[in-house]
DNA sequence: ACATACCTGACTAAAATGGTCAAGTTTAGA
DNA sequence: TCTAAACTTGACCATTTTAGTCAGGTATGT
């Protein structure tokens, strides 16, 4: 059970805009440079974060990207399916009764994994930009 | 971020075996069959629950596995480490000062990831596989 | 002796991951 | 108006992981 790269890139970048988005726009080669990701793997990941209207852009010169929310009301949440990095604890399908092999019903521990898919969400949901602005700027040195 | 089937299969598995194993040691045909896994699967996956001794084997004819331990003093924790599926949500090594991306520091969202791999590690500590009995035997029918 | 069941290691198809590459479009500023 | 910075889109790809399969064993109760 991991997290991959793309979400913690995610947040990574959006911790950044959150920091320097106040006066210009910041773009993407900045983010790249500062947080060591590639640029073009960034522009996927921007382009999914804009659909979901968690960022703005702005082209041309000067262009790039800004926060379209105030960080305290950026969940991790949000930003985590916007990207894809959805957790699934489970195979088996929601509304289907079926089981995870094809069975009739659910297995044994089918329960078990809904729990945890809850405990999980509930942490991304109580946990907002702002609290790792606060966090970092707290271990600054 | 998804929890495989190796995990899943090890939980299902050990929960089928502490109902049934209290006569006669379990085979995993008989696992495989009622739970619908893999046979070949299932070796592999038994392998290392016995190497981390969560369960025991008898071999030939009326063989099969049982439990090392009483259903509430095996934890998920131990399951999921015995089958490797450890909650990984860092990529930077614990020990370096180093961070995710080669940095001197480790980057602004690691203490979040840490944090939440804490949470998750908490929850699969707190649930033994006698909790997965007791809600089974709830959902009969 | 023999069937049953555990044991071991090598192999593999398919999917996911973590990117790269190429070819645009838009727009601020000289 | 020309141009370079920056966003936009889509295709492509190497590597790793997953979820197995396969082919052989070895031990043991009857
Ligand atoms: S996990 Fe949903 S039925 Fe097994
Ligand atoms: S996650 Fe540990 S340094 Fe980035």
């Amino acid at each position: 059970m991991k997290l991959t790269s793309k979400g913690r890139y995610a947040v990574m970048a959006l911790v950044d805009l959150a920091r320097f988005d106040t006066i210009n726009p910041v773009s993407l080669r900045d983010i790249s440079l500062r947080q060591g990701i590639s640029l073009d793997y960034l522009e996927q990941i921007f382009s999914k974060l804009k659909k979901n209207q968690i960022v703005k852009s702005t082209r041309g010169i000067q262009g790039g990207y800004i926060l379209s929310k105030k960080p305290n009301e950026i969940k991790l949440n949000n930003i985590l399916n916007a990207v894809d990095e959805k957790v699934k604890t489970v195979q088996c399908k929601k509304e289907s009764k079926k089981g995870c092999n094809g069975k009739a019903t659910k297995c044994v521990t089918h329960n078990l994994w809904d729990e945890l898919e809850t405990h999980i969400n509930t942490f991304f949901e109580k946990k907002s930009l702002q609290d790792l602005l606060k966090n970092n700027s707290e271990r600054v040195n």
